[in-house]
Parts: C-alpha cells; sequence; structure tokens
DNA sequence: ATGAAAGCGCTAACAC
DNA sequence: GTGTTAGCGCTTTCAT
C-alpha cells in the first residue's frame, strides 16, 4: 500500500508550503481562489483523507461517540443501534458500538476503549452494578444514560421511559379479564427501571384491590434466561398465576420462548403481556398484548444529547412515555 | 473536566523523564523494577489511557476495525454484528459498525469515514453497485467480503455461503409435496449472491424436470418491501405459484410479513421457505421451514481475517454451507 | 496571500 | 537504567 497522501504530500506534489494546503481545505479565506481550487482537485484526485489522528492530538473533538447497549440480538436495542447509526452517520459522527450483556467488567473496558479513542460522549444502558463507576472513567466523555440510571459521581443527561401508565392500563385489562393472581417479572433494585416498574405494578395491583401473594413479584438481573425461568414457573405451577406482565426487553423475550417451548396457548394457558415490541410480537398466536417504546423519539432525543459536547451546557433529563398495546394474548 | 493525563504529566509529577515512563508503561526491560512498579501505581492513580491518537500519527496499527452491515434491524446481521463485536473487545480490537442500507452511497461514505479513523480493516457486505470502488477509497484498509463479492480493484479476502445444496434439498423438499410452480425471490444479478443462488435454483428446478414459468423467478434489489411486494402478488394470484422460496434475508422477512398480514396459512394457501432463521422463525405458525446459516462460524472466521493485518499475508477466500431447516410451513 | 515555527502524546534511535 | 531528540499530521501564532 502506498504511504498516506497528507498535507505534506500534496504540497510538496505542487511545490508550495503545507500551509497554504492546509488553509484551502479548511476553508480558509486567505488563499487565493485559483490556489485553492488547484490544491482541492489535487487533493481529490491523490485520494486526501484528512488524519483523525492529527487532529485529536491537537486537542479538537474527535467526533467520536460511543453506544453500549446490553446486546444487539434482542430487537428494541437493534433498532435504536439502527436508527442511531443512521442519525450519526448524518450528522458527521463516528459512532462505536460495545456490548455490555449487562456486565459491569464488560461495561467498564468498553468505556476504557471508548476513552483511548478519546471518545466526546456516550450513550448508555447501564448494567447493574454493586457500585458507581468512578468518574476518572469518563474522563472527557460525556455519558447520557438510557432506559435506567445509575448513580454517577457528577450529574448526567439521562433519556428514560415513563411506563408507569402502560403498567397500569396492563394490570387493569388483566383485571377486566377476570385475572388476579397476575405476576410480574422484571429486573432487579440494582436498577432504576427494576425499581420503578416493579412499584408502577404494586401501584396497579393495590389500586384494583388486589393482593400480591408470594411469587408474584419475580426480579433478578434481567436477562433471556431469567424471563424463561420463570415463566416455565408459572406454566409448570410453581408460580400460581394466570397472567404475566413483563418488565423488561430481554425478560419478555425468554418468558415468551418458555412459553412457546411449552406449547402454551395464550391466552387460554396463561396471559401475556411483554416488554418490547419487536416485529414478529404482531405475529405470533393473533399478536402479543406489549408494552410499547417509541425507538424513533428515543434515538432522535439521543443524538440530540450527543451533538451537544458543550461540557457547560446545563445537564438535561428526558422522559419518553411508553404505550400499552392491546392485543391477542391477554 | 481537568486536562488529560500523560505520560509527560507523570513523569512531572514523578521527576522523571517522560521516557522512562513510557518504557514503564510498555513493558520495555530497560527499567528499575521499583521504577516500573512506582511509575504503573502513579499512573494507575490518575486514571492515565494511552492516546490512541498518537500511537496513529506514529503509525502503529490503530486496531480499528470496521463492519459495514445493511442494517441491524434483521436479525442475521444483528447477530453477526453481536457476536462479532463481542470477539472483536476480547481481541483488543475497536469495531466500528457502518449501515449502508445496501445504498452504494452510503457504503462510500461509511469507508471515507472509516479511513479519516486510518482503520486498519473492514469487513463489508458490499452494496449492489452499478461500478466497483476506486482502490483509493481502501488506502491502507484491507476489506474483507462478507456474504456477497463486489468486483475490487486488487484481490481481497471473502467469506461467502455456499447455499446451492440447501437451495436444492429446498426445490426437492417441495416437489415431493406435489408442488410445481415454485417461485423464487432474489437478488438480482449485480450482486455475487443473486447470481449464485437463483442458478442454483435453476439448476434444482431442472434436475427435477420442472418448468420455471413466466413471472416464477423475481429477482430485484434486495429488500423487506421487495420480498412484500412479490409475496402480496403470489397471493393474489398476480404470480401463479404454490410455493415460495427466498433468496435474502430482507425479502425472506418481507414476504413473511406480507403473508402474515395477508392471513395466509403456510402451506394451506402457499408452501414458505425463508432465508436466514431468526428466533421467531420457530414460533410463526408451527415452525418455518427455512435455510439456515452459521453464524457463529462466520463471525469467528471474520474475526480471523480482520487479526490478520500483515498486508503481504495470501489473500484468503472462505465458505461456509448453508443449511436446510424442514420445519411447517413448506 | 503565503510561509516558518511550535506543539499536541508517543516511541525509536541515540547518547551517557 | 535513564535522558534527549526528533518526527508522525495538523493548525495556531507570528512573521513577511
Amino acid at each position: 500500500m502506498a504511504r498516506r497522501v497528507t498535507i505534506k504530500t500534496i504540497a510538496e506534489d505542487l511545490g508550495i508550503s503545507h500551509m497554504t494546503v492546509s488553509r484551502a481545505l479548511s476553508n480558509s479565506t486567505n488563499v487565493r481562489r485559483e490556489t485553492r481550487e488547484l490544491i482541492r482537485k489535487r487533493a481529490a484526485e491523490m485520494g486526501y483523507v484528512k488524519s483523525a489522528a492529527a487532529s485529536a492530538m491537537r486537542g479538537d473533538a474527535t467526533r467520536i461517540v460511543g453506544l453500549l447497549v446490553p446486546n444487539l440480538v434482542n430487537e428494541f436495542y437493534a433498532r435504536f443501534a439502527n436508527t442511531l447509526a443512521l442519525l450519526c452517520e448524518d450528522n458527521d459522527l463516528h459512532l462505536i458500538t460495545h456490548l455490555t450483556n449487562d456486565d459491569p467488567n464488560r461495561e467498564r473496558l468498553a468505556l476504557m476503549k471508548l476513552q483511548e479513542l478519546q471518545t466526546n460522549a456516550v450513550v448508555t444502558v447501564p448494567a447493574p452494578a454493586t457500585q458507581p463507576h468512578g468518574k476518572q472513567l469518563f474522563q472527557g466523555m460525556k455519558p447520557i444514560q438510557f432506559i435506567r440510571t445509575q448513580p454517577l459521581p457528577f450529574a448526567s443527561d439521562s433519556i428514560v421511559i415513563h411506563d408507569a401508565e402502560a403498567i397500569r392500563q396492563a394490570v387493569g385489562h388483566l383485571v377486566s379479564r377476570g385475572h388476579q393472581r397476575i405476576s410480574y417479572f422484571g429486573g432487579h433494585a440494582s436498577l432504576s427501571s427494576g425499581r420503578q416498574r416493579k412499584a408502577a405494578f404494586l401501584e396497579a395491583m393495590e389500586a384494583h384491590n388486589l393482593t400480591v401473594h408470594e411469587g408474584l413479584i419475580q426480579t433478578d438481573s434481567p436477562s433471556f434466561e431469567m424471563g424463561a425461568r420463570k415463566a416455565a414457573a408459572v406454566l409448570a405451577g410453581q408460580i400460581d398465576s394466570s397472567a404475566i406482565i413483563c418488565g423488561g426487553f430481554e425478560i419478555s423475550n425468554g418468558a415468551l420462548d418458555a412459553c412457546l417451548r411449552a406449547n402454551a396457548v395464550f391466552p387460554r394457558d396463561v396471559a401475556f403481556v411483554g416488554y418490547g415490541d419487536p416485529g414478529f410480537y404482531r405475529w405470533i398466536q393473533g399478536g402479543i398484548t406489549t408494552i410499547s417504546l417509541p425507538i424513533d423519539q428515543l434515538a432522535e432525543q439521543a443524538l440530540q444529547r450527543l451533538l451537544q459536547l458543550d461540557p457547560d451546557a446545563p445537564v438535561q433529563q428526558h422522559g419518553f412515555a411508553a404505550e400499552f398495546i392491546l392485543r391477542a394474548s391477554a
């Protein structure tokens, strides 16, 4: 491979100083029109690409931004990453996506790798953590907490879901269909989203004068496997419940998978309310009732936060309402 | 935010030369044990992170690698990206994913952005192109063509699918169920994968002495929308066919969506063979018969190609066999 | 309108 | 075993 084309290469080629080339290529006014056009033309011919490394070293913003999500297999995260990636490309941001698997260690490593590259900002779905990350991990990087929030050593932007009302509607609907022993599978209390969704569920149950019997509330680190395990327990009668409400993307998919594996028929064997709305929910057994999130709005807001790199800008916290989608499964 | 911690910061803090710090942090032998440990300790305390920009400027490999896929919504690409991302993290590679939407323009822009960052290698699902990209787009970047291949100005690594046998089995199975007017929806001839899959289909039809009637072969730029449109045409009787074989991920999902929207029942109304095996295919109407790809092996091979940065290494072309998965829909 | 020098963080190549 | 210098590509500052 030929050596990289730099402004000096072009300068030599044209027999001028590299400074003139620099000016010509960065829209400075102090270059003769002809000279500028000549330089531009030659640069294009030679395949010049400005070195991001050199700019970064000078202290310019790298326009590198990060996205930390648990995975890309869950359609919610995939769609969000997809939309955000397109928005970033249209706004000249370099987006680097890392997967945390909801593991604080992977999260830490990802943040360190982003730091090496002088990433300017990072949208992160914080992993369930026993202790908050030190501020060192965010040196020079603006964090934007997404979906969940974790305490940070400084105030940070956040984008979260207001799903209390949707959960209330889910419970209300199930009650109207005669369910009383409604179970809830969610993330545990180390997650802000886990706490809030559980609280919303309890509140809704109370509003309908329903007793939350032993075993109806199941919380744990949110995962496909956890959802599958709990749903299997319901189907096996180990958890005495006629309806399931899921409080997490992974949990929802896992619970659904377990039900279908067991050949359960909704809502005959159990009523099912999912969380998140992957495309195929519409096609499973006439449609999975679920709680849907406004992915495009979330991505658009994330982009706005990513573009705001001014460290003195006031912290912004945004919430978006989830929607209860009634289909056949409950 | 405090200024970045560099080797000089640490050197000043310790009253030594920055070279000693550099040596201590990069495992050079020429540092006294004590000194090295002291430096290491202080560096950790101060939150030192090596500047990738400075290393890049010196000409070291950036260990940045790229992935260009049409989108992340299709579960095949999402799963592949997911697996590859985890592998890259474990191998200390920075993976940057760009979405092309199968649009050569987006592809070009993505390659240019990767070039700015001095990306070392890129796994790409080439977009349908009218003319091949110039070699300038790949200056300093090793391309690894994935799934499809496009002519490049130089030989390149590739990882493709051998699906002829699976397609043959699909046709054979449909014939055994009495189908004769079998239709095929695939990518058009500007794609290597489109050409090959269509050829495999034609060959299989011929092997069973079936006539490929007018309209049974439908090829176009592969998209969800195209699959949906063609499937709708079959259901509406505009294409006279009792069975559909899909030859692309997007096409498959689109065709499936259209069938389900129209409340079609497989295989009563039409027999359906998909392409790719998203998790939910298993749960739709007792299971979608499909052609499955070995995602983990593909990702593992992609990683191996990404790790091989030696420009003088011989070009490698790898093929993996697809598998015909028989379920209820055909 | 153009050029020369300096410095961003790092390490190879030389001193000593 | 440790220090000094130089240079990677770029732009800001200061000449001319």
